[in-house]
RNA sequence: GGGCGAUUAGCUCAGCUGGUUAGAGCGUUACAUUGACAUUGUAAAGGUCACAGGUUCGAGUCCUGUAUCGCCCACCA
C-alpha cells in the first residue's frame, strides 16, 4: 500500500494502515530489533483485568509506556513491553455472576466445574477487548508474549510461589477474624476494602451497674465474650478480673485489662467480640477469651446468637435494641458518623467474621521492599509518594492470601479427607496419590483460591520462558496510578527480591489520575466517565494521546475536551508543513546536518538542538508534558510561523535556495523525530509516505 | 485523628534552585487571507498569582498561620 501526502490530514485514512506496518514489522518483539542492541529497556505493563475496557487511566496510563518504549526503542534499546492481562479474581467471578443472575441462576447451581467454565468462556469473549483496544491507541508492546496471569505456565509460578513461602515458614494456616464480603461469601484483605461515611448511632448500654458500654454495633453484643477497660484507668482498674452478667445471653463474662482500650471514647468500656471484630480478636488473643460467633459468613445470625437466628445482623441490631431498651439497659443512644468498610467490587458492607485462612508472614519481606527504595534501588517518582510506601510496609500486618470464591488459582493445598477438623494437611502442587496421613482417602484439595494480588505480585517474572526470565529480568521504569502503589508495586518489588533476588524496576513513575472537569472521580457506575474511545474514533490515536500527555503535567487532570481540539489543529498543522516542505524538497536530499547562512538559518538550527537536548533530558526524567510543550512550541511557531515564512522568501535567492530546502527537510525531520514517541502514527506515515525514508521511524535513530 | 496535594487570565493548566513588562492551550475581539494550513496568519483584550503576616535590596516562587477544595492513611469500639 502506498498512500499520498495531500489534502487534509485524517487520521482514519493511515493510522490502521501504519499500526499493522508495525505489526508486520515485528519491531515490538525486541528479539527482532536491528543492530546491534546490547542494552535492555523494559517496560512491565500494569495488568489490566480482563473484565476492563479502556478508560481514561489506562489510556494516560499506556500512552506514557509506549512514549518511554518508542524512546527508548529509537535510542537504540532492546525494548520489551510486556503485555497480559490479569485474572481479576473476584471482580471477573462478579462479571459472571451478574451474566448468572440474568439467566435466573446462581453460581452454586451451577457447581464449582461448570461455573469456571463459563467463566473461562467469558474471558475467551471478552478478555482480549482491553488489549485490542491498547492496539488501537498504538501502543508497541510486545504483544507475541502476552500473559494471562491463569496461563498455565504462570498458574505453575504462583503454585511454586505458594510452596516457597510455605517451605520457608512465611505461610501459615490460621483461624482469624478477617474481613468478610457477605455477597462474594469471601475473606478480603484490608486493601480491598473502601470505606463509606454512614450515620449510625452510638448506643449506650448498661450491662451493670458499674459497667456501661458505646457501641455501634449492638447486634455483636450477643457474642461478647469479656468487658475490657484501660487498666490505667482510675474509674475503672478496680474492676479488672470481676465478672458481669452479659444482658439478654445471660452468660457471664469477665472484666478484663487492656492497654489498648481509649480512656476518652464513649465510656472508656469496651465491649469485646472476639469472633466479629479485629481489634477484639487480638484482645481475645491476649485474654485467651472464647470467641462466640453470631453472624455467619452470608450476613445472618447464628445458633449461638439464639432466639435472633437467622435474623439477618441489622435486623437483628434494631431487635436488640428493642429489647435493651424495654428492660432499660440503653442509657442513651447519640447520633454518630463513622466509617464503615464495604467490599471494594460490590459495594456490600464488610462483616469481621472468623474463619480459617491462609496467611503470609509479611514482616521480613516488607523490610526488604523498603530497603529497596531506601536505599535508591528503586525509585519512586515523584519522590512524595515513598511516604505512603514506607507507611504502609512499616505497619503491615500478615496477609490473608486465600479467598473463599472459585475463580483464581487454586491453592496446592491437599487435605486428609478423613480429617474433619481439617488439620491434616499437605502443601504439593500434585495430587499426592496416597493420604501420609490415614493412608486410605482420596486427598482433597483445599477450596480456596489465592488473593488475585498473589499472582499479580509475580508479574515481571512468571509465566515467561526461562530464557525470557534470564533475558528480560529485571525490568526499568514501572508506570501506573498512586492507588495500587501498595497493592502491587512493593508487592511485586518484595517478591523480585525474594523469587529473583533482584529489584523488578528501578523507577517507578506514579502519574496523575484523570477525572471530571469538576474534578470528580471518574466512574462508569456513576456515569462520569469520559470514554477515550470516542476520540480515538473521532479525531485518531494521536489526538487522543496527544490531549492526554499535553494536560498529563503531574497533577491530577481534570479533564479538558479543548485539549483534544488542540491535538486535531496541531495534527493539522504537522500534516500541512510536511507538503510545504516536500512540495519544496531539493532533490537528491542528504541527512547531514545543514551549516546554515543567514541569521534565521542559524536560529533554527540552534532551536532544533537545544530543543532535542531538552526533550531528551525532558523524556529521561519523565517530563512528558513539558517535552510535548516545547516541542510544539517550537514547531508551531518557531518552525511553522518564523522559519517557513523566511524559507519562502530565501527560497527566491538562489544563492540561498539550496541551504534553505535542506534546513526545511532537516527540521522536519528532526521534529518528527522528537514527535513519534508522542504521536506515533501520524509521524510515521509522513516519514514513510512523504518524506519516504527506508528506515522506519519506529527504529529510526533519535 | 494523621499525612499529602491544590488555590495563577472566562475555562483547563505551566511557571525548576526567589530577579527585567507573569506564560500556554481553548475561548473572546479586530483585521487579513485564491500563494503548506481558515483545523490559518497578524494584532489585541483579559491576572491586586486564595487570604493574612514574615524573611529579603527584591517573592507567584522561601517561612508561619488562615480559609476553601480534593486525595490517601487510621483497630475512637
Amino acid at each position: 500500500m502506498e498512500m499520498k501526502i495531500e489534502g487534509a490530514c485524517d487520521p482514519k485514512l493511515y493510522e490502521s494502515y501504519i499500526y499493522e506496518e508495525w505489526m508486520k514489522s515485528g519491531y515490538f518483539n525486541p528479539d527482532n530489533l536491528p543492530g546491534n542492541r546490547k542494552e535492555n529497556y523494559i517496560v512491565y505493563m500494569p495488568l489490566p483485568n480482563v473484565t476492563g475496557s479502556l478508560h481514561m487511566g489506562h489510556t494516560l496510563d499506556n500512552t506514557f509506556q509506549d512514549l518511554v518504549i518508542r524512546y527508548h526503542r529509537m535510542r537504540g534499546y532492546k525494548t520489551l513491553w510486556l503485555p497480559g492481562t490479569d485474572h481479576a479474581g473476584i471482580a471477573t467471578q462478579y462479571v459472571v455472576e451478574k451474566q448468572l443472575k440474568k439467566e435466573g441462576i446462581n453460581r452454586f447451581e451451577l457447581g464449582r466445574e461448570k461455573f469456571i467454565e463459563r467463566v473461562w468462556e467469558w474471558k475467551k469473549e471478552y478478555g482480549g477487548i482491553i488489549l485490542s483496544q491498547l492496539q488501537k491507541l498504538g501502543c508497541s508492546a510486545d504483544w507475541s508474549r502476552t500473559r494471562f496471569t491463569m496461563d498455565p505456565e504462570y498458574a505453575r509460578d504462583v503454585q511454586d510461589a505458594f510452596i516457597h513461602y510455605f517451605e520457608k515458614g512465611l505461610l501459615y494456616r490460621g483461624f482469624r477474624t478477617v474481613n468478610w464480603c457477605t455477597r462474594c461469601g469471601t475473606s478480603l484483605s484490608e486493601l480491598e476494602l473502601e470505606y463509606k461515611e454512614e450515620e449510625t448511632k452510638l448506643w449506650h448500654i448498661k450491662y451493670s451497674d458499674d459497667v456501661i458500654v458505646a457501641t455501634t454495633r449492638p447486634e455483636t453484643m450477643l457474642g461478647d465474650t469479656a468487658i475490657a477497660v484501660n487498666p490505667s484507668d482510675e474509674r475503672y482498674k478496680h474492676l479488672i478480673g470481676k465478672k458481669v452478667m452479659l444482658p439478654l445471653m445471660n452468660r457471664e463474662i469477665p472484666i478484663v485489662g487492656d492497654e489498648m482500650i481509649d480512656k476518652e471514647f464513649g465510656t472508656g468500656m469496651v465491649k469485646v467480640t472476639p469472633a466479629h471484630d479485629s481489634v477484639d480478636f487480638e484482645i481475645g488473643e491476649r485474654h485467651k477469651l472464647p470467641m462466640i460467633q453470631v453472624i455467619d459468613g452470608r450476613g445472618r445470625m447464628t445458633k449461638d446468637a439464639g432466639v435472633y437466628e437467622g435474623k439477618k445482623a441489622n435486623e437483628a441490631r434494631e431487635e436488640v435494641v428493642k429489647k435493651l431498651e424495654e428492660g432499660g439497659m440503653l442509657v442513651k443512644t447519640e447520633p454518630y458518623k463513622h466509617n464503615v468498610a464495604v467490599c471494594y467490587r460490590c459495594n456490600s458492607v464488610i462483616e469481621p467474621i472468623p474463619s480459617a485462612q491462609w496467611f503470609l508472614k509479611m514482616r521480613e519481606l516488607a523490610d526488604s521492599a523498603i530497603s529497596a527504595v531506601k536505599s535508591g534501588d528503586v525509585k519512586i517518582h515523584p519522590e512524595r509518594f515513598e511516604k505512603p510506601y514506607f507507611d504502609w510496609l512499616s505497619n503491615i500486618r500478615d496477609w490473608t492470601v486465600s479467598r473463599q470464591i472459585w475463580w483464581g488459582h487454586r491453592l496446592p493445598v491437599w487435605f486428609c479427607a478423613n480429617d474433619e477438623k481439617k488439620e491434616k494437611f499437605v502443601v504439593t502442587k500434585e495430587k499426592p496419590s496416597e493420604c501420609s496421613f490415614c493412608h486410605s482417602c482420596e486427598m482433597e484439595q483445599a477450596p480456596d483460591v489465592l488473593d488475585t494480588w498473589f499472582s499479580s505480585a509475580l508479574w515481571p517474572f512468571a509465566g515467561i520462558k526461562e530464557e525470557d526470565k534470564k533475558n528480560y529480568y529485571p525490568g526499568n521504569t514501572l508506570i501506573t496510578a498512586r492507588d495500587i502503589l501498595n497493592l502491587w508495586v512493593a508487592r511485586m518489588i518484595y517478591s523480585g527480591i525474594e523469587f529473583k533476588n533482584a529489584i523488578p524496576f528501578k523507577d517507578v513513575l506514579i502519574h496523575g489520575t484523570i477525572m471530571t472537569k469538576d474534578g470528580k472521580r471518574m466512574s462508569k457506575s456513576l456515569g462520569t466517565g469520559i470514554d477515550p474511545l470516542q476520540y480515538i474514533e473521532q479525531y485518531g490515536a494521536d489526538v487522543t494521546r496527544f490531549a492526554v500527555v499535553w494536560q498529563a503535567t503531574g497533577q491530577d487532570i481534570r479533564w479538558d475536551e479543548t485539549a483534544v481540539i488542540g491535538g486535531k489543529k496541531f495534527l493539522n498543522k504537522i500534516w500541512n508543513a510536511t507538503k510545504f516542505v516536500l512540495a519544496n524538497k531539493k532533490e537528491g536530499d542528504e541527512k547531514n546536518v545543514p551549516e546554515g547562512n543567514t541569521e534565521a538559518d542559524k536560529k533554527i538550527l540552534e532551536g532544533i538542538k537545544q530543543l532535542k537536548q531538552g526533550v531528551t533530558q525532558d523524556i529521561e526524567t519523565f517530563e512528558f508534558s513539558k517535552a510535548l510543550h516545547d516541542i510544539y512550541e517550537f514547531f508551531w511557531h518557531s518552525f511553522c510561523d518564523e522559519y517557513i515564512e523566511v524559507a519562502k522568501t530565501q527560497m527566491q535567492n538562489e544563492g540561498q535556495k539550496e541551504g534553505t530546502q535542506e534546513i526545511l527537510m532537516y527540521a522536519l525531520r528532526e521534529s518528527l523525530i522528537m514527535l513519534h514517541p508522542f504521536i506515533p502514527f501520524i509521524t510515521e506515515v509522513l516519514w514513510k509516505e512523504g518524506i519516504k525514508d527506508k528506515t522506519p521511524l519506529i527504529i529510526h535513530q533519535w
